[in-house]
DNA sequence: CTACCTTTGAAGGTC
DNA sequence: GACCTTCAAAGGTAG
């Protein structure tokens, strides 16, 4: 289907064309083969998913409502990011994909209450931050996190617990300001600062997908730099059939409704120009680049000709992670 | 402390 | 409509 993105679209065809591919393409294909092809298809059901943490603490699809067995592989506390500390302990589940509308194992009116302040509420909003049945209650708030003063703007929900979307505008920033200079800050900008939460964009098919597979792909190849987890992430990623990838399209399709249902005049606009970027400036100086692609072929005895890693940007700690680990790779076999 | 690296996809903007 | 840019996540690295 054409709204699915099949075939790429116009930034995949791009992303064809663009030289950092080869350094992909280079990546062990093995890498790739591992693990996914034996895939479960009830893979969502252990699914450390986590579009919107402070939903399920445990999976309700697993006996006992045990964790998921991935979801013990990753920390429980994500302080940083401003991310949920449960974040990685929400699963998803197949339900998401074979029921249209809201969460079967969730009352009715829970999933109603968690959009009150919805200003067009739709009776079929998919039930993809449903509450826990007990409620935020078993949360506890040393974690620092419901009592947020920042999340009292209103994003807040009437439940008391923020749509993970959104994320405090450097709270800790503003703790640490505060604390230091042990006198609050004018009263009009601090208040504007904290009505003004960030809320992320939702979620991609990718991006799902990256979210539930990175610990087993860290598990496995004992990499942890997300740059060379996520190139063998993007191999998997087209590795997958359609039909698997289709589940993680149709769960951000959701996504995305019920974001655009939550927040109505929300525009991804708005996050614009929320992180300074150098790398415009980084790409017009790639040549004077110690690190360049062509330094790092030379600085390991490499062809110059020989494209392994590309007349890509990536510096040298990636060009040498790549390195080593074909390196270990070629020696195992 | 924060941008960068890397991936794909979505969305906004420009021409 | 084609094309470009930015941002979503993640965690090690570098400035």
């Amino acid at each position: 289907p054409p709204d699915h993105g099949w075939g790429g679209g116009g930034a995949a065809i791009r992303r064809v064309q663009d030289p950092q591919r080869v350094y992909q393409e280079k990546l062990p294909d093995h890498m790739e083969d591992a693990g996914m092809k034996h895939q479960d298809p009830g893979m969502y059901k252990g699914s450390a998913y986590s579009g919107y943490p402070f939903l399920m603490l445990s999976d309700p699809y697993l006996p006992n409502g045990s964790m998921s067995p991935l979801s013990n592989k990753v920390p429980v506390v994500q302080p940083s990011h401003g991310v949920h500390p449960l974040t990685p302990l929400i699963p998803y589940s197949n339900d998401h994909f074979s029921h249209g509308s809201h969460s079967p194992h969730l009352p009715a009116d829970i999933s109603q209450k968690q959009a009150v302040h919805r200003p067009s509420q739709t009776s079929d909003i998919p039930g993809f931050y449903p509450l826990p049945p007990a409620g935020v209650g078993q949360i506890t708030p040393s974690m620092g996190w419901f009592t947020h003063p920042l999340m009292l703007g209103s994003s807040m929900h009437t439940t008391g617990i923020p749509h993970p979307a959104i994320v405090p505008h450097s709270g800790k920033q503003e703790m640490e300001h505060y604390d230091r200079n042990m006198k609050p800050q004018p009263e009009p900008k601090r208040e504007k600062e904290a009505k003004k939460p960030t809320i992320k964009k939702p979620l991609n098919a990718f991006m799902l997908y990256m979210k539930e597979m990175r610990a087993k792909v860290i598990a496995e190849c004992t990499l942890k730099e997300s740059a060379a987890i996520n190139q063998i992430l993007g191999r998997r990623w087209h590795a997958l059939s359609r039909e698997e990838q289709a589940k993680y399209y149709e769960l951000a399709r959701k996504e995305r409704q019920l974001h655009m249902q939550l927040y109505p005049g929300w525009s991804a606009r708005d996050n614009y120009g929320k992180k300074k970027r150098r790398t415009r400036e980084k790409q017009q100086d790639s040549n004077s680049d110690p690190a360049s692609p062509k330094k790092c072929r030379a600085r390991f005895g490499l062809n110059q000709q020989t494209d392994w890693c590309g007349p890509c940007r990536c510096v040298s700690h990636l060009h040498l992670h790549a390195f080593l680990f074909n390196f270990c790779l070629s020696n195992a076999t």
